[in-house]
DNA sequence: AAGGTGACCAACCGCGCAACC
DNA sequence: TGGTTGCGCGGTTGGTCACCT
């Protein structure tokens, strides 16, 4: 084997040389385990002849340290440990080792593992992307309120950091329904182009929707106040909340309501290098709801998630207002949202006006 | 009872990278 | 400096089990 590693460069670890392959037997785990214990595991490769296994050194490493390593931890993972891991992959993707040098006695690999199946299922069902950890931007999302609803009200708060990082997950998801309306009227009240969209109309009514009826849905759908202690309550099913939508009368007499003021969270300039998210409060032309932020480290934003100040602010900004801003930014033209309108006009929601 | 299906997870595979010679 | 080696990582596979029809 070695002459051939000579002769030929680098060799297949586990290559058909007899090495024996598949599940390990417990003669095999003792082996390792006392060896290892006698003399340390050393150079991986020369290991399984000194052990008197029949295993590549490869094997035997990944046996060690995802199984029989003594300070490996078994059994379920807490709820806590799930919020760790989802606000670690948000951060840090699918780094598992870095994941897993967070969480002690957890592997990479079952971290990656317990991520495949379970967690980015929860996440989908919660509407949001287990890639982007963006709230998924079609318009079934609507349809899935309840599943939104368990995504802000998830988890038993333990730990305040995870406490922090769901407030802001919660907030994130109330504003991204406030940021899809408010798109969507964007769109609706567009000009630019000479025929209106006719599919649009028709699905949200006839005449061009204004702000401040926005607000006043706003206002009998939910209860903003609930964002300064991080509870969402969206009572109400989708296809309700669009058909109220489509039942907006114009009060002659608006005023700006609680609701735009709760909303109306700006840093004029920035200067704590912190974002901001506006609601606007005037008619057309409609502000960009968030506005852009310096770019954050990977780091930084993990320092921001850590910080304790934001655990007793939760309007204060975050990561997940820094991806909705690109989020809208990025994809916050015209046609995009006209796009998503298309879709939805062809949705088999039901709407009753 | 038997076959099908999906969930779960241990283990494997191939690649990249840093250290070493 | 380039080749070799060892290790670690992320992705994938395949075996096992539980549940369903």
């Amino acid at each position: 084997m070695y002459f051939y590693a000579e002769m030929m460069g680098r060799i297949p670890c586990c290559d058909d040389n007899g090495l024996k392959k598949g599940p390990w037997t417990p003669e095999e785990d003792q082996k390792l385990i006392e060896h290892i214990q006698k003399h340390g595991h050393g150079s991986w490769r020369a290991l399984p002849k000194a052990a008197g296994l029949n295993r590549c050194g490869k094997s035997c490493r990944l046996r060690w340290t995802n199984y029989l390593r003594p300070d490996i931890k078994r059994g379920k993972f807490s709820e806590e440990e799930e919020q760790i891991i989802i606000n670690l992959h948000s951060v840090l993707g699918n780094k598992w080792s870095a994941i897993a040098s967070n969480l002690p006695g957890r592997t990479d690999n079952e971290i990656k593992n317990f991520w495949n199946t379970h967690l980015k299922k929860k996440l989908l069902q919660m509407g949001i992307d287990p890639v982007t950890h963006r709230p998924r931007t079609d318009l079934n999302l609507l349809a899935n309120l309840p599943q939104l609803l368990a995504a802000a009200n998830y988890g038993n708060l333990m730990n305040p950091w995870v406490d922090s990082a769901l407030r802001l997950q919660s907030d994130a998801t109330q504003l991204a329904k406030v940021q899809l309306l408010h798109n969507l009227l964007q769109v609706l009240n567009t000009s630019t182009s000479p025929t209106p969209n006719m599919e649009a109309m028709n699905l949200f009514g006839t005449a061009p929707l204004r702000e401040h009826q926005l607000y006043e849905f706003l206002r009998l759908n939910s209860q903003f106040e609930g964002l300064a202690n991080g509870q969402v309550n969206f009572p109400l099913e989708g296809n309700q909340i669009l058909s109220n939508l489509l039942n907006l009368e114009v009060p002659s007499d608006y005023q700006h309501t609680a609701i735009s003021k709760e909303f109306t969270r700006h840093n004029d300039n920035n200067q704590l290098g912190t974002n901001s998210y506006v609601i606007p409060t005037a008619n057309p032309p409609i502000p960009p709801l968030v506005s852009a932020s310096p770019e954050c480290s990977a780091v930084n934003q993990m320092e921001n998630k850590i910080n304790p100040n934001d655990m007793s602010n939760p309007s204060s900004t975050s990561t997940t207002f820094e991806a909705w801003g690109e989020l809208m930014d990025d994809e916050g033209s015209d046609s995009y949202w006209k796009d998503i309108i298309n879709q939805a006009s062809s949705s088999p929601w039901p709407v009753t006006s």
